[in-house]
DNA sequence: GTTCATCTTACGGAATCCCGTAAAGCATTT
DNA sequence: AAATGCTTTACGGGATTCCGTAAGATGAAC
């Protein structure tokens, strides 16, 4: 921040802090340039009602349209970043690695310089090839696999939410997609590497 | 370090790096006093022996006995505490959150005493208490699972590798009762609820 | 309206899982 | 040697999973 020139720094030990002091440098009439944060923190004592970076994210793009924001996080996942590109729109994604200071240099003049960052190991994010065609109902579905449900119960439960396809059998054949996909041998194998990849 | 008064600090960026200072700061005849070392680092382009370190304090603890070695991680999981303590004999772990910092100098200066460190989060490691009867065996058989071997396949495997019990009926009794001290459904969620208790 | 491709669902069977009961093995006690 | 308790293993049966084939449903193209 120094080597940039950057004075005027406010750091927040917790998102709810974080979201306050924004609130209150816009209603001062001084808004805040440029937030960066993370997206785990760890919980304590206190019990704050956003907990992770994305919660933050989540809840500031409704007011702040235009804040721009930088993420910077352990958290290398494909499928998370382009999350938080697409959906919230962030200005920039840093790896919190090695060299993960340098790069945070270069996307803070990115993000001034109104253009995007992403670290180069997240930067296939958003080539379409890297879609590996994993999608919202994937995820469900899985993640009711981790919860211990049986396929009719996940069937069950799809019709009642509305979620298609919600037939037992199509469940199935969802799942044998995700069997070759991920080369699992069954749901466990498949609920543990997806759950290694971050995606659940 | 500067408010302890260290000085003479190397530090390290990777663990192969750190084990090469150490055995020539040894060499040297100016053996290190103290390390202090992270669990997990991200993989990169180098191809490093060590990768993790656990890995690093293992292979420590056959040359150098004696060496104080503090873990400074986020990883706040009792299981992988007591593995630490108990095998490798660390001489202290702190939490790497918000009050990490201060809590590292308490734990330089109690390890410099001869004396033990735990943060407060993790101190209930040691308790026989939190001995919840999951032992090393049942760790072996859920990863396993995990890996998305059948019943049938790890009983063969077991067998292979001389580990008891090994008959097919044996190895679901044990799961079943992790069924029950988890309150999991089926295997699947078994090893979504030990994976998202780091115990794998 | 027909054709065609795609998506969803139905069905069936072998393999596996889950869970109960019971037998076998083994060490200690009496 | 017999009795006892504990661990390990065997066995059986209903439920579920895995995986193939095929039938219905939907929608776009001609």
């Amino acid at each position: 921040m120094e080597q940039l020139h950057i004075q005027n720094i406010l750091k927040s030990q917790y998102c709810d802090d974080a979201l306050l002091k924004i609130k209150k440098a816009d209603f001062d009439n001084e808004p805040i340039d440029l937030l960066i944060t993370d997206l785990s923190f760890k919980e304590d004592h206190r019990d704050n009602k956003i907990t992770s970076g994305e919660a933050l994210i989540e809840i500031l793009r409704k007011s702040y349209k235009q804040l721009p924001i930088i993420v910077y996080s352990m958290n290398d996942q494909l499928q998370k970043v382009r999350l938080l590109i697409n959906k919230y729109h962030v200005n920039a994604y840093v790896c919190k690695d090695r060299k993960g200071s340098s790069e945070l240099a270069k996307a803070i003049e990115a993000v001034y310089n109104n253009n995007q960052f992403l670290s180069p190991q997240v930067q296939q994010a958003l080539s379409p090839k890297s879609n590996l065609e994993i999608d919202d109902y994937d995820i469900k579905l899985i993640k009711q696999l981790s919860f211990g449900l049986s396929k009719e119960q996940i069937s069950d439960l799809f019709k009642k939410e509305n979620i298609n396809p919600s037939g037992l059998s199509s469940i199935e054949k969802r799942q044998n997609k995700l069997f070759i996909q991920f080369k699992a041998n069954n749901a466990t194998h498949l609920v543990a590497i997806v759950k290694d990849l971050g995606l659940i």
